[in-house]
DNA sequence: CTAAAACCTGACGTTGACGTCAGAGGCAAG
DNA sequence: CTTGCCTCTGACGTCAACGTCAGGTTTTAG
């Protein structure tokens, strides 16, 4: 497949693709022309791409770890780094839940008044806790 | 407190201070001198701010929901703004704890080998899978 | 065959949350 | 009083992950 096909199967821009090559995210092989292209597997690839920098990885980190989280290979080092980025991502989300559990307590506290017989209010109304 | 004792306190630059004032993120008291005051919930606010920039928040975004967030005073509107925000985080745990698993696999499978009764590899070692 | 659509490289633009530097003024200690 | 640190404003620098544009080639549809 060339890469617009690329780029709408896995839902990202062709500029992103490009991008990615140019970071050694992702390789590809080319046409006579130069035209770049990819085996179905890329879209694969590209959706764990896209998951790495979800999670907050840099590109850097992303071409270190790749490797081994597609085939399961590891070197020891590799396998530090490996734990450091999971601690760090739970560390995140203890801190999104401990925010999420902020904003709940906001959202219950005033819906709950609403679910209690009161009326809805109108839009624009301001609310007291 | 001036704006160092602020910030060490925080555990945030001085700059960053005085960005999130322009941003009307964090008001002050100015001396004579026009030198920035703040009182002692500064701290918090500050400690505040940082986990919704943390959680992805823009400052746009933070300076809507800040006002409503300490005081629990909200408008409609923003409770809706609220909740999509919340679905947002939501959706962010998801994926993260998705990630995590992911590594967790990885390094499950190569680490339990060593807990069987294998020594443990030298540094600069690749494992297969 | 031709026009539209897709692709190429190269290069500059964007955005957000600050870092950093310049030049000038303020404040407590000796 | 002056030395050394803190603070001020203003302005430019940074970095990552792309967006966007220019100018040219390739592929596809009719």
């Amino acid at each position: 497949m060339r890469i617009g096909e690329l780029a709408a199967k896995a839902g990202v821009s062709v500029r992103a693709l490009r991008y990615y090559e140019e970071q050694r995210l992702l390789a590809s092989e080319r046409s006579a022309s130069g035209q770049r292209l990819y085996a179905d597997g890329a879209v694969d690839r590209v959706g764990l791409i896209q998951q790495l920098y979800a999670a907050g990885l840099p590109s850097r980190t992303i071409v270190e770890l790749l490797p081994c989280v597609e085939t399961g290979e590891v070197t020891t080092e590799l396998l530090h780094r490996l734990a450091a980025e999971r601690s760090r991502i739970d560390a995140q989300i203890r801190s999104l839940t401990s925010t999420r559990g902020r904003l709940d307590d906001i959202l219950t506290t005033t819906a709950t008044s609403w679910c209690t017989g009161e009326p809805c209010p109108p839009a624009g109304t301001t609310l007291a806790p």
